[in-house]
DNA sequence: GCCTTTATGATAATTATTCTCATTATCATG
DNA sequence: CATGATAATGAGAATAATTATCATAAAGGC
């Protein structure tokens, strides 16, 4: 346990929502300017080897991170026009995707499922 | 339309099933070899916006592209072990996930959904 | 405190994709 | 068919995100 890993996991866990690994350098780096970037990655990678971060991806190429400790399981719905991001889970959804997994004799280890559309605001305009 | 817009168009027809930017470069590059790289690219962009392909994104950031014409709409259930992937739909899904997007009050216009497991073959070794 | 082990920071390397721009091909038109 | 405006191409540079390298520094058991 060094100094480093404890600010970012820290400073991970004090920000709430998707972030970046860059956010997250930037956050880190207000508090120690002298933390590598690279420091920042590898820490992520252990966070989300050890179950406390969760990858989030919607759409686009652009890799996020979110808490995956005391934050139940979801899904995303996104908005195309202003990419809101609205968390949504459905448990006839989970337990039909269960399903369809055991018909193909898989045993489900986890899913991703972005829903993607245009939201009412943005159809206003 | 140009000779290299119909030879890559052909041959990403001729191919089934995903395949990555770089694969089907080579595959293109065996008719002729004089094809450059960036035209590939700036090709798959229009087969996407034209609906012909569909972008395909399994885990990982390895972007991969498949037949989106005469090839209904599915989802995939992927091994985590040995990458085996396996097209599925399920109708009762579909349903709901339109049905949460107007809970929301969005007009859907796409979803991408990942089933991630291990097959029955790694499981046996 | 000392020593072995592991982590860190700076920077180079890598990879996938996009951009730039000089050259070339396309195609409507005379 | 020639012509020329317009758009597409290929080569390679540029970009961006992530990973690898490696000398130096910190951690933790003794
Ligand atoms: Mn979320
Ligand atoms: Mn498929
Ligand atoms: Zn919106
Ligand atoms: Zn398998």
């Amino acid at each position: 346990m060094t100094r480093q890993r404890e600010m970012i996991l820290d400073e991970f866990l004090r920000i709430e929502g998707h972030l970046t690994a860059e956010e997250l350098t930037l956050a880190v780096k207000k508090r120690d300017s002298t933390i590598g970037q690279a420091t920042v990655y590898r820490i992520l990678k252990i966070l989300v080897d050890s179950g406390i971060a969760r990858e989030v991806r919607l759409g686009s190429n652009v890799v996020k991170y979110e808490h995956n400790i005391d934050h139940e399981h979801h899904d995303h719905l996104i908005c195309e026009r202003c990419g809101k991001t609205i968390e949504i889970v459905d448990q006839r959804i989970e337990e039909l995707q269960k399903g369809l997994a055991e018909d193909h004799k898989f045993i489900i280890t986890g899913h991703i499922m972005n829903i993607f559309g245009i939201c009412e605001e943005c159809r206003g305009r």
